[in-house]
DNA sequence: ACGGCGACTGCAAGCGTTTCCGGTCCGCGC
DNA sequence: GCGCGGACCGGAAACGCTTGCAGTCGCCGT
């Protein structure tokens, strides 16, 4: 007999009764609810989440694809996310789609990406999907939207489907202009490394954002003083040895296309004794958890807070709603720390 | 009509044969095999993941509970998880149990952890689970047993359930050896914070390792030379610049009890002018991506391996062999880098 | 030529819920 | 007194697979 039956019977009524009273439905009187619930209480009930998907077409359960699981932004979104779904008594599937993989074929090839999209995502195991970071092909998108289950994006602007972007290009040009207004004009940029599809171009966004802040400001913008590093500490402290060691520039101040690579920055400079902001200003970008920790000035993304919204946006498209899909922009804003000061000699010092 | 049907209909077969034909089973000829396969890919056929669960009685799917989402190690451990449950071809539910929410009351009432034991769990969308560094009460040990799924808990002894665990007195010991083996007799502990009821008492085991090393070397260990601190590199950092302006001290080591508070105890000697090692020699615990860049001496406890072989262990008994419950201790290997050197004034020097 | 065996395959009984579609019953308006 | 609507509740049909059991069939050994 099934489990269900059993609380049925102990309650005296039918199936039916105890799968509405469960499930909080309105239509059951409050006698026989809180005997049903005393029942299922007694037998140790609990509804089978397999049945119940299946039977009802509804998992209560969202998948997340991440492509890096060890880096603090998507750890920090993924954290929003995994609140704000266990508030609401959602599971959270974790993705894993590794850019690093396969990446020696076009990304449509990648034989990861094609059993994620194909098969995991279409077995119904989830009633939605959240994407970080992630540039979809039209092939993917295609079989997203096939599925009809609601999907958003975070991190870009995507078509057809409902995104969470950020505007790269505004945040880099808030970032480069905080610097011009302290009178650098030497500003070089540690921007990241291109050769991912993943990102949607975002180191990109973030150099032009420079260049056009410099621009604006009537500087041509050196080659020299653009460096492309890693997107870590390590990748910042390298690309700042380099450039603080040659002769041909002389930057007063580093716009680092990361946080992490920022604290790099600042963890060079000081070993090559140029102190920060006095000699050398260094801001970053994501407001990440050490930031506050080195004083980094930094424009603050709120990672977590994207990943919380992301999860309202589903929510609601759960319930119902599903509004044509667009772009949303999300909120940054410039965090003010000690790693950025006048520049040397300038007269705003 | 069922989607399994058709694909039937147009392989000509019947569902039970498409079943078989697709989930691999061996008694199916190579030519029906093929073309239930391509009947499949015409159809742009999936199997239900709950339909088939709910018949199987199988999901494949491994729920992972981690205290923290926002901590190094855990995510270190979870990433080796989801790498090997990937090739396995299993699915991974986060749940994420904070230890902070509910602190005011004893574990046994924290209503999340309730929640999840009572009935998260027990809804059978997972095959089996993983318990990082989770001290698990008597109650939820039962209620784990009670519903017979495989389960293995990394980060300490527990008593019914398979666990691996690392003896944190030993490394402790092995990171205090390496210093007196250099000659150092004055060293200091940081140890992390022990309120939390969930780590199996680390802080305490890492502490009496360091007492007990100290004893070995016939050294008494100086309250003054014990800190407490938060696992974090700010938390590092704080303790050790109080610590080394404490004029009733004068630690020529320090043992942290992570490689974050390393770290922080790192920039905390540079920050008043210490040399590390020449001044001040440093070792951690963990084997944290950034010891490598900080050069810092640590005793790895390879967290990745540890997710990776907990699904190794999790794989074997869904496969069907349930060994008898037990410990299995942890690898752990020094690793020294520059941040230890001879004690100042040593002969060793 | 025949029993037997092994390799395949099909039938149909579940798996444990949800939910549509009616019923029953009671109170109320007229 | 009677028809009616609403609040509750039950019967039973899905939901889409898996798998035990029972064949069918060709082939081998004798």
């Amino acid at each position: 007999m099934t489990k269900i039956q059993k609380v049925a019977d102990l309650a005296g009524v039918s199936t039916a009764t105890v799968s509405r009273a469960l499930a909080g439905k309105s239509s059951v009187s409050p006698a026989t609810r809180s005997r049903v619930e005393d029942a299922a209480r007694e037998l140790g009930y609990v509804v089978s989440a397999n049945a119940s998907s299946l039977a009802s077409g509804r998992t209560r359960n969202v998948g997340v694809v991440v492509p890096f699981i060890d880096s603090w932004f998507f750890i920090a979104v993924l954290k929003g996310i995994q609140r704000s779904l266990a508030d609401a008594g959602y599971d959270l599937t974790l993705y894993h789609l590794d850019p690093n993989v396969g990446q020696d074929r076009p990304v449509e090839e990648n034989p990861r990406r094609r059993r994620l999209f194909d098969e995991f995502l279409r077995r119904g195991r989830v009633d939605a999907l959240i994407a970080v970071s992630l540039e979809l092909t039209r092939a993917e998108l295609d079989s997203l939207t096939a599925i009809k289950k609601p999907v958003v994006g975070i991190g870009g602007p995507l078509p057809g489907i409902q995104t969470l972007s950020l505007d790269d290009h505004e945040v880099a040009r808030l970032a480069v202009d905080h610097l011009l207004a302290l009178g650098h004009r030497e500003i070089a940029h540690l921007a990241g490394d291109q050769d991912f599809e993943i990102d949607f171009h975002l180191p990109a966004h973030r150099r032009a954002g420079w260049e056009e802040a410099l621009a604006h400001s009537g500087i041509t913008s050196d080659p020299l003083m653009l460096r492309t590093a890693d997107f870590t500490i390590a990748g910042g402290y390298d690309a700042t040895l380099q450039l603080l060691g040659d002769p041909r520039v002389h930057p007063t101040a580093i716009f680092a296309a990361s946080d992490e690579m920022a604290i790099g920055a600042m963890l060079a400079a000081r070993d090559l004794g140029r102190s920060v902001p006095e000699d050398l200003s260094i801001i970053g970008i994501d407001g990440h958890d050490l930031s506050e920790f080195f004083g980094l000035t930094t424009v603050d993304q709120f990672p977590e807070v994207q990943g919380r919204h992301a999860v309202e946006i589903l929510l609601h498209q759960l319930d119902g709603d599903r509004p044509e899909p667009g772009n949303e922009a999300l909120p940054y804003e410039l965090v003010v720390r000690k790693s950025t000061g006048p520049a040397p000699g300038s007269s705003r010092g």
